[in-house]
DNA sequence: TGACAAAGTTCCAAAAAGGAACTATCGTCA
DNA sequence: TGACGATAGTTCCTTTTTGGAACTTTGTCA
């Protein structure tokens, strides 16, 4: 399957990581989290080739993931912001996060901690359920077809009644 | 820089991505949490070719994300399970499927949606603050350096006092 | 005038991915 | 017995993507 076509599978996993399915997507991402805004700040801190650099913010920008503002005219400059829907991933960053926390810590502790300026606590960030707020587990959760899976894509689907996830786990 | 020298960042994001950061590795996660176990399966579903396939398998292997057991023997032949740390990779992909499903929605609404059992109800998921439980906002997170950064390695953290995250965003 | 900075662009070599065919083991069926 | 199919890979070659370094452009500052 060719890389780009992606972005037309019937599945929204497969739909972001057309745009964040490679090498040095999220890392760029991450720092414009962390404030980093100019070409040569992000080239400095990640060590990507200039020209990949310059693809993927090109990249972003045409996908209304990042904004190009001009800070200076004469020469122009230019800075990279996070739009609304670049914020919109802060998740998918944070869950990452999360996980190398748990599971790549080199045994020294997470290199970075987060306070949450509303409850003035570190904290991390927990996965929950919109309707009743509870934690999700991956076991407790049924996959339905929704309105946007043609009957072609309907492959994608898991088998039913959905098996467990894994010896032990929980079913139905 | 080297791709595979990521594990070694001082950024728990670097070091997932290691794993998780190219194009197919998280597809195959997909498929996992999907309840799809065998080679076949997943190289008909996702039409990946067949070594790059065998390779993710492996690697993922490799770093017990998934294990390898044996469903029959004469011939020995095996499927491909999440262990609990492959299963703690859940809410990257529910947050990618979010996303997927707010962004790059083509107007057919979402191809999957998720009932939570415990509450009987469709979800989508949410990130939420361990602490208060309050959904988590990138403009009211504070980061701060973990006993995991070395000195050399705060050339990561950003500025102080923390900008904001873009025009009109909330600051300190 | 010459050095410097920011933001790219260009060129070539190296690595990774795509595509198709090939291998190996065993069971089944004629 | 011999062909065929299923499963799980492996091999070979081509195409695409990255890595690395140098070069360009526009304007400031000493």
């Amino acid at each position: 399957m060719k890389w780009r076509a992606l972005d037309a599978e019937p599945c929204s996993i497969a739909r972001t990581l057309s745009f964040v399915g490679d090498r040095w997507s999220l890392l760029v991402l991450r720092d414009c989290f962390l404030r980093v805004r100019r070409f040569e700040e992000f080239q400095r801190r990640l060590g990507v080739t200039r020209h990949i650099l310059a693809d993927r913010l090109k990249r972003f920008v045409e996908a209304d993931i990042l904004t190009r503002v001009a800070y200076q005219s004469k020469p122009e400059r230019h800075e990279y912001v996070l739009t609304e829907k670049g914020l919109a991933l802060y998740p998918v960053l944070m869950a990452m996060a999360r996980w190398g926390d748990t599971y790549m810590d080199d045994g020294a502790g997470p290199p970075l901690r987060y306070r949450h300026r509303p409850c003035g606590r570190h904290f991390t960030p927990v996965m929950c359920c919109s309707e009743c707020g509870e934690p999700l587990d991956p076991r407790s959760v049924i996959v339905e077809p929704g309105p946007g899976l043609d009957a072609d894509a309907a492959r994608l689907l898991p088998p039913t009644p959905q098996s467990a996830l894994r010896k032990g786990g929980a079913v139905s």
